[in-house]
RNA sequence: GCGGAAGUAACUCAACGGUAGAGUGUCAGCCUUCCAAGCUGAAUGUUGCGGGUUCAAAUCCCGUCUUCCGCUCCA
């Protein structure tokens, strides 16, 4: 029987609106995609756990950054100098030495209380800001100014005070009592406008060593980036890369998040892939164009095609202030619909990383290129010293799963088993399944063998299930929900013909083959 | 960080201050020759957690945690 309704497209509800999200949720749930992490003691706020198919799941999308990224780059693709794109893989530590932190500029007024002006957004550290206040201590019910040291605002502040109370003395702002309702901000005109102090300790910290000592206190990296650098002359000596090359790194990473929030989205703890590409800095802007296309086509080819990608090009403004240009590639995830949230950064670093920790560091991080400068009488070229520029598509892999857990999940109602799981073939975490129709009349052992012979090959790229349970329409709803996108039925011709049917988990539409045929038919289906 | 809403079985949800339930899923058996079909049965709950009020709390009160929504934040 082939029955082929109309699928709805991935991507949008069939209104055109976002998808439900509590579905989504509930479905990641129930089939084992995503929990919550702690879920016994009441879950933690921000963190998340992967079930049985979300671990697979992940694990196939950083197997294939891997591999379109460092092993085979960019699909064969040319890059902006008419050759092969060369990559190379590190893998390094969450934790670093102290120092890197300082060099990269994560420490920095970050790791203080810090109290903001409501009406200016001005931002200030805590301790940093004084108060104008009466000699006797006493304001009444009028106005204190407040002013930060060495600024403009001191002077202009004291002038003001000395307006209202004549004599006056200045304290600190915390030996003012809160709410702060008669303080005058620095750069403010009314009153009342500071929020109470607060942290913005942006990265988490530890004290590696038996006797915790604060002077050995370390960080947990907020981005894999860093690791790169730190080894990128280790890698130039070791590994016969020639500029232009990149070096990826994976891993976990840690940002202490002011509001966790939407789902795994803003998650306190999740895992990068991020590729540094090294290049001279006159092609560095080639470079750049050239990786936040193939990334972009990269999305769309492991499934986020559609209306709900796109790239956006940060203005001049938005730009960090080393980038000379940054795009990210957007999904219009259901929780930012109709807007779009970030999948991965495209950003082109200049020198500032190598330059900052060869600073910080003392070592010598220049790169000296034997195919430039002028031609000497011996035939070799002189020679070129410089610090390479470096393009960075930074990507996070749990929004990316996230993202490819959005674009799967399909309603149809029209389907028996209306919740459908469109995962791309690529990056669904079960292959395919093999069922018996029915379990008895030796369909179970012809099914069993044909499951052995598919698992064998492809159970190194995901789950390959077998199923003999209840009806098989149940078993089909469950393969749906789970994004199989193959199944494999041995039914009551099979043991004459040597034929099985295979469902197509989009349509529903069932057609024939020969058993024989069946890894053969996947590998090419799944591309391995 | 602020404001609002919610939290009961794996999921979706019921239950007047008075014995914690249903549907779905899961599991087992029977049946079954292609789509959550049928029959029979089973397991799963300190009602997020901790206090309080009460003879009695899923229910009322307080605190706390988590999630969602809106602000804020997102180096």
């Amino acid at each position: 029987m082939s029955t082929s309704a109309p699928s709805a497209t991935p991507g949008s509800s069939p209104a055109g609106g976002p998808k439900p999200m509590d579905a989504i949720m509930s479905l990641c749930k129930r089939r084992g995609f995503i929990f919550q992490a702690s879920d016994i003691y009441g879950g933690i706020n921000g963190f998340w756990d992967y079930g049985p198919l979300g671990a697979q799941l992940k694990k196939n999308l950083r197997e294939a950054w891997w591999q379109d990224m460092i092993m085979n780059p960019c699909w064969g693709r040319k890059g902006p100098n008419g050759r092969r794109v060369e990559c190379v893989p590190v893998e390094t530590r969450i934790i670093q030495h102290p120092k890197v932190w300082e060099a990269s500029g994560h420490v920095g007024g970050f790791n203080d209380p810090m109290v903001d002006c409501k009406e200016t957004k001005g931002r200030y550290r805590y301790d940093h800001v004084m108060v104008f206040v009466p000699e006797s201590g006493d304001a009444g019910d009028k106005p204190v100014f407040a002013y930060v040291g060495d600024q403009p605002s001191e002077s202009k502040q004291k002038k003001k005070a000395e307006k209202t109370f004549g004599a006056v003395k200045s304290v600190a702002l915390s030996s003012i009592p809160q709410p702060w309702t008669r303080v005058i901000a620095p750069e403010a005109e009314k009153p009342g406008t500071l929020t109470e102090p607060r942290m913005f300790n942006l990265m988490f910290d530890t004290i590696p060593g038996a006797i915790k000592d604060e002077a050995n206190r370390a960080y947990l990296r907020p981005e894999t980036a860093q690791g790169v650098f730190l080894q990128f002359k280790n890698v130039v000596d070791s590994s016969r890369v020639k500029i232009p090359f990149g070096i990826g790194n994976t891993g976990t990473s840690f940002r202490n998040e002011v509001t966790p929030r939407n789902y795994t989205f803003r998650s306190r703890e999740f895992e990068q892939a991020e590729l540094e590409f090294f290049c001279h800095p006159d092609e560095s802007f080639k470079w750049y164009e050239f990786w936040r296309d193939f990334r972009m086509d990269w999305w769309k080819s492991i499934g986020l095609a559609g209306e709900n990608l796109i790239l956006r090009e940060h203005a001049k403004d938005e730009l960090s202030h080393y980038s000379v240009g940054t795009s990210d590639v957007e999904y219009r995830f259901p929780f930012t619909f109709p807007e779009f949230g970030e999948l991965e950064g495209i950003a082109h670093r200049g020198n500032y990383d190598l330059t900052q920790h060869q600073k910080h560091s003392g070592a010598k991080l220049e790169y000296f290129d034997q195919e430039r400068g002028e031609l000497l009488p011996n035939g070799s070229k002189r020679g070129e010293r410089y610090l390479p520029h470096c393009i960075e598509p930074a990507a996070g892999l749990d929004r990316g799963a996230l993202a490819i857990l959005c674009e799967a999940y399909t309603k149809d109602e029209s389907r028996p088993s209306p919740e459908i799981m469109k995962f791309h073939p690529r990056i669904a975490p079960i292959k395919a399944a093999v069922f018996p129709l029915v379990n008895k009349d030796g369909m179970p052992e012809i099914a069993e063998k044909l499951y052995d012979a598919v698992r064998a090959r492809f159970a190194k790229v995901g789950f390959v299930e077998f199923d003999e349970k209840q009806s098989i329409g149940k078993r089909y709803a469950r393969m749906d929900e789970g994004g199989c996108p193959f199944c494999f039925t041995v039914d009551g011709q099979t043991a004459t013909d040597q034929t099985v049917t295979v469902r197509d988990r989009d349509t529903g539409a069932q057609s024939r083959m020969a058993m024989d045929q069946v890894v053969k038919f996947l590998e090419d289906k799944l591309g391995v």
